[in-house]
DNA sequence: GCCATGTAAATGCAACTGCATCTATTTGGA
DNA sequence: TCCAAATAGATGCAGTTGCATTTACATGGC
C-alpha cells in the first residue's frame, strides 16, 4: 500500500479547514443579520435567474449540485418562508414550477453585501489577485470536470 | 458596499466543491468498506496519540476543533462501538479519561489505507508536488491563524 | 466555611442530511 | 391499447448538528 506525501496529507488538512473557516465566516455574518442560510442564497439566485419562466425542481437540483430530496426540503423550507411559489406545470402533471416572489428577492438582495463582505475579509483581503488567479488554477486541477449534469 | 472581485467568488466557489469532492471521496471509501466516518478516524488518531495517559475530552475537542457538544456526542458514539473507554479521574470529579481500546485501535488501522488511497488518488495524483507546495502555501494564507486553544 | 463564579461534560429540542422507498405521472414499445 | 420502465417529486426514519440549558464539580475571595 503507498503511503501519502505528509505535504497532501497537510493540504488536504488546509483545504478542509479553509473551507470550513469560509464557510462558517459567511453563516455567522448571516445569521447575525437574521438572514437565511448560505444554501438558501445559491437557489434563490438560480431561481431568480430563470425569471419569469421559473425553473423545475429537477433543473435547480442539478445546478445546485444537490441529492433530489434536499432541493425537494430546502424548497419546502423556502417556500414556507415565503420567498417562491410553486406551482403545478400543465404539461407534466408530476412536475412544478418555482418562481420567485418579491420578498425572495428581496432576501436575496439583503444577503448579497453580508456573503459579498464575509468573501471580501476572508479572501481577497488575504491573498494578491494573481495569487487567487493560482489558487483558481491549483484548485480546478483537483476537482475534477463535474460529471455533466 | 465594495463589490468582491469575481476570482474571489470563484475561489470561494472552487475551494468549496474542492473540499466537498474531496470529502465526499473519503466517506464514500471509508463507507463502502464498511469503516466510521472520517470525523471518527482524527478522534481515534488524537486519543491513541495521548497513549496510555489517555486524553480528557475538553482536550480532544481543542485538538479538533470541535464544539464541545459535538465532542461529547461523538464520544458517545464511539464508546458505544467499543472503541474507546471513558473513565472518571480521581484529581477532577467533573472530567474523564478518554483511552483507546484495542478494537480502537485496530479499527483506526483499518482506516488509514482507504483514508491514504482517497487522498492520493484525489489530491496527489492530480497535482505535482510543487504545486501541492504551492497551494499549501496560498491556503494557509487565506486560513488565519487558528486562535490558540 | 460560604457563596459567586468558572469549568467539564451531558442533554432536550429543533433543524437538517442521508437513505430508501413511495406516489404519481409520463413514455416507449409490443 | 396496454404495460413495463423511466422520471418528478415527496416522505418516513435514523443519524447528526446547532443552540441553549442543565448538572456536577472546582476555585477564589470574603
Amino acid at each position: 500500500m503507498t503511503i501519502p506525501d505528509p505535504h497532501t496529507v497537510e493540504a488536504w488538512t488546509s483545504l478542509f479547514r479553509a473551507s470550513q473557516a469560509l464557510l462558517d465566516g459567511v453563516e455567522s455574518g448571516l445569521k447575525a443579520h437574521g438572514l437565511p442560510q448560505l444554501s438558501w442564497y445559491d437557489a434563490l439566485l438560480e431561481i431568480e435567474k430563470a425569471g419569469a419562466d421559473g425553473i423545475r425542481p429537477f433543473e435547480l437540483k442539478e445546478r445546485l449540485l444537490l441529492p433530489q430530496y434536499g432541493t425537494s426540503r430546502l424548497l419546502d423550507r423556502v417556500a414556507k418562508a415565503g420567498l417562491i411559489t410553486r406551482e403545478d406545470v400543465e404539461t407534466d402533471g408530476r412536475g412544478q414550477i418555482v418562481r420567485l416572489t418579491e420578498k425572495g428577492r428581496d432576501t436575496r438582495k439583503a444577503m448579497w453585501p453580508i456573503y459579498a463582505g464575509a468573501l471580501i475579509t476572508l479572501i481577497q483581503s488575504r491573498i494578491s489577485p494573481s495569487e487567487l488567479a493560482e489558487l483558481n488554477r491549483l484548485l480546478h486541477k483537483i476537482t475534477p470536470a463535474r460529471p455533466k449534469a
